[in-house]
DNA sequence: CATGGTTCTGAACGTTCAGTCCAAAACTTT
DNA sequence: AAAGTTTTGGACTGAACGTTCAGAACCATG
């Protein structure tokens, strides 16, 4: 009865979102994200919105897969918690972090102005907080960390680190540092071998 | 001879910094520099170029302060070196962190696109590194963390710990939650009292 | 007071921006 | 094959952008 899309919404959201993590959102034209999409801007329009809208619908993507993320790094046997906690924080050896993760570019750019950004991201932030308390209780029950240490703390420590790790891979440290970090931040917070 | 300048170009500096803190580079149009530092666009330029040389400037001249901050620190009686760490992690009571380190925002902006900011931010990370490596030491000889351990992994730590609690903050995590974490960060890298 | 040199100001310029619009193409159904 | 619907691409618009510039304002000197 119609003519169906030629293109892949999906694709599309993709590349708008390297577009925007490359760029940011101030420094993204409408004709940028047409080039990247392949899309006119009238296609652009029409599936999306406009730039604010097509922003949002990226960014509550990318917040929802970090979520899904989290929750899955949760699954697993406890007494390899840590491990998994360890490997979320490392980094793989060739990466190139410059090109880094739409959250925190996002946080950086517009939490200050735009209150919906701000609160999606909190409530990632909170969705981490939470896995890595869990992961922390995991490992405490399997004995690698204290069991009198304060879950939550170190938990929002975990977090913490690894958007530090992110901050630093964005300005260009290299993977090797990022990795001896990550290793001196997991080992620091485990119960030494008895 | 000739009529003397009506500002202050530190004064400029400074408005125009707290400016591009908070919209960033793209996100600050060269009218609102001249709203923030009361200057007209006319005077903008003939004192600093154009735009990209003004932000320039400021960026330098935070980056280098914060250099100075850094070699600041290592000043005290070892003894104290793990306290000044632990102050250098946490954060003023009240204190809404959205409106963040320009060094932080810049480098989630710029970095990827622009060689000269990614240089300029790097330098600034490694005099952070080597700051809060000697800082380790310092614990170290006085005794607060294990001789042990690797000065040069556990104060690229702190730094981590410190951009991370940065990025939270942008997110507008609070300071209770920040300060909690900053401590846990200290603790677990010091060396339980004998 | 007049001159010369510098700074300040705001209007104006060309460019780029986000967003609109529509004629033509593409496709499905009948 | 014809009708009907949606997509498509690019020309278009007004606003906002970074930048320039001519003239007013100003101070120190002669």
């Amino acid at each position: 009865m119609a003519r169906p899309r030629k293109f892949d919404e999906q694709e599309a959201v993709e590349a708008a979102r390297r577009q925007f993590s490359e760029t940011g959102y101030h420094g993204t034209s409408v004709d940028d994200l047409s080039r990247a999409t392949g899309l006119s801007k009238g296609s652009l329009y029409g599936a999306f919105g406009d730039k604010e809208a097509l922003f949002q619908h990226v960014f509550e993507e990318y917040c929802t897969s970090a979520d899904a993320g989290a929750a899955a790094r949760l699954e697993g046997p406890e007494d390899e918690a840590l491990d998994r906690l360890r490997q979320w924080l490392r980094v793989p050896e060739g990466f190139d972090g410059r090109l880094g993760c739409l959250l925190a570019k996002t946080t950086a750019e517009l939490a200050w102005q735009n209150d919906t950004i701000a609160n999606r991201s909190l409530a990632t932030f909170d969705t981490l907080f939470d896995s890595c308390r869990q992961l922390v209780e995991q490992a405490q029950r399997a004995g690698h960390i204290d069991p009198a240490a304060d879950p939550e703390a170190l938990g929002g420590l975990v977090v913490t680190t690894h958007r530090g790790l992110e901050a630093l891979a964005k300005a260009g440290v290299g993977a090797q540092t990022l990795n001896r970090i990550a290793d001196a931040a997991i080992d620091s917070i485990a119960q030494p071998i008895p």
